[in-house]
DNA sequence: AATGAATGAGTCTTCATTCAT
DNA sequence: AATGAATGAAGACTCATTCAT
């Protein structure tokens, strides 16, 4: 009994993630949700008590599962560079495991506060997870760096979204790519001369 | 005529790039934005077919501001790494500007095509202009490494929209610390070893 | 315009009283209100916010125009007994004059303090026309006889609305036997001995 | 077993009665009945058809038990008006005991048939009642005379269900007075000169 | 060109009822 | 006999869009 109620939840959950995520809140009808799922549209309503609150129990359940794993895979390296491609290689590769379910990442419906607020607790959450890694190699400005690194990675993963050619080598590539640029910077890659530096 | 034709059609867009933009796609009425505008709701379709194309104007509307202006400030500097400053400032401050304006980015409809095709053609353009400046400067993967940048504003603007407290003044700071960063790398806010370097 | 939108409206009270009032809140559906009123479902929208107001408006028609018919044929009277005479004629005369259009009086939706709070006041507001006429022939206990009075008829009533062959002279034989009885006493219609009283 | 589902069965009518009565027939869900009743949903269909059923059958010993003890207290009193104290007091204190159930009475599923029949059955038996009490009075127009009391009482009855402090005292004042009224008629209470009589 | 009253397709949600266990 | 998970029909309400004026 209790397996055949995680099933239905897992069946629903999972097929709410498709749905939301290719495409988006507003535009999936629950009834599509249960005939993903498998079952009649009543008895979604038996596990989730709205659309709204399945949105949540959606994104938690992703997000979650996001900051598990990678808490799991930092453990594998000790410096710093080895923890930065590590969260490259998950950021990148993580949507590439998606990209056949979720093309367009969440399209979440306004105004709701709930969401909003889990939203930027997940957002805290991986930034201080970088920031730990940042602090260990002793940064200043860690919060900003940790935004920017994580910003990088998130712009990198949309081709591997949108282009069906995108293999699992070419996400860790960009991984490498995102986590050599963020440490050595762009002179690297750049033929600068010594003074062009940047103005404030 | 012409001219009042003009202004009413400008006014719809600008009370639909108000509303749109604080309250989402979905969340707005079309006879919110004819309120707003100060007219009739019917009035509203004698210049835009439907809600989405309105939609499509709007941000039509402010993509090609951002770019154009972009254009502008970028002919203020000639050397890469003022023109990657530029590029900073501007997208931060067009942000710090536009706080009220938040959703209009992330709560567009998802299933239309045609604004799917023009938000990637938007990237593109965005993107080839940073490649342009990076071109100059002799870069290797210039279009990895326009993206990485663009990733890395991205996020910083995020505090700028949700905090309230935020001055123009932090948003310029916050341009200057990522052009830094992302010419100079992470190393100069870290302590690293010598042979602490990223493995790909 | 104001006498379109006047028609409507009344189209909509009148549908909703009839579906209402021989159906019940429940049984009857928005949309029968929207094809009895001859309109399209969204326009009865447009003219009451939900059901339940459209409930309570009709409620609040019926039951006004009770009182109003009320209090102007009671100026055509001067003694107490010319007095109740016409309030059991109107009593049942509302009724007979609605036998078509109101068989159940009104099955309200529960839980609506809002109504229940109405429905009190109009109760009130009849019972003190009741309770000034009595308190005029001096009356002690108005208030009880009040209530007794309008007891009597509105159980009267009820043949006439369900026995379709009632005519309307009927009707106002019924009330002078409610208003002589009422009056009178039931001793007039029986063989009582001098002591049989009723016991407190 | 027969004792065990003979449990059940009052089980389930006193939980009905209780969730009808206070809550009307559409506001009660099935579920909460067999939550009250300590039983599962599925087995309330085991002793009851349908909700309507259901209805029926709390209804029907309700208004068999009403009459059933109104047969034997008449029993009491050899006299007319005794009988007739005897039917008020029965009324207004049936009504006492379940202030509780208010609503059962009025707000009853409206398009069923058979318990219009139902009911239109027991009122015509309330009234036999009645109108036999009457008649051993030799009345003339003993129907409409039944009906009349019935109407006063049924009135009276309205302050107890809804004035909490309304006590059993009360109650019992009320019967006296409603017998009083009918049997003597308002003169009693009131001030009319010899010729002050109504007129039909 | 401008209006805004009218439309009706579309979707979430509820809950009586069923039936496999 | 008892259960309660599952069903799906049904209906209130919204809002983009139309069109007579």
């Amino acid at each position: 009994m209790s397996s055949t109620s995680n099933h239905k939840h897992t069946a629903i959950l999972d097929a709410a993630y498709e749905l939301f995520g290719s495409g988006g809140f507003y535009e999936t009808k629950m009834s599509e949700i249960a005939v993903q799922a498998g079952i009649a549209k009543g008895t979604v309503y038996l596990y989730f008590k709205s659309k709204e609150e399945l949105f949540m129990a959606v994104t938690r359940r992703d997000c979650e599962g996001f900051l598990q794993q990678l808490q799991e895979k930092l453990k594998a390296s000790d410096t710093l560079s080895g923890k930065l491609s590590i969260i490259a290689k998950h950021h990148l590769y993580y949507y590439y495991e998606r990209k056949r379910h979720t093309k367009l990442f969440f399209r979440a419906p306004n105004n709701n506060p709930e969401l909003v607020a889990y939203m930027t607790l997940f957002m805290e959450e991986y930034m201080q997870a970088v920031v730990k890694v940042l602090l260990e190699g002793g940064a200043s400005e860690p919060e900003l760096m940790a935004q920017s690194y994580i910003g990088m990675l998130d712009r990198l993963k949309m081709d591997i979204l949108f282009d069906p050619s995108f293999m699992e080598d070419d996400a860790y590539k960009r991984a490498g790519f995102a986590a050599g640029l963020f440490i050595k910077g762009a002179m690297d890659y750049l033929n600068l001369g010594q003074d062009d530096r940047p103005v404030e």
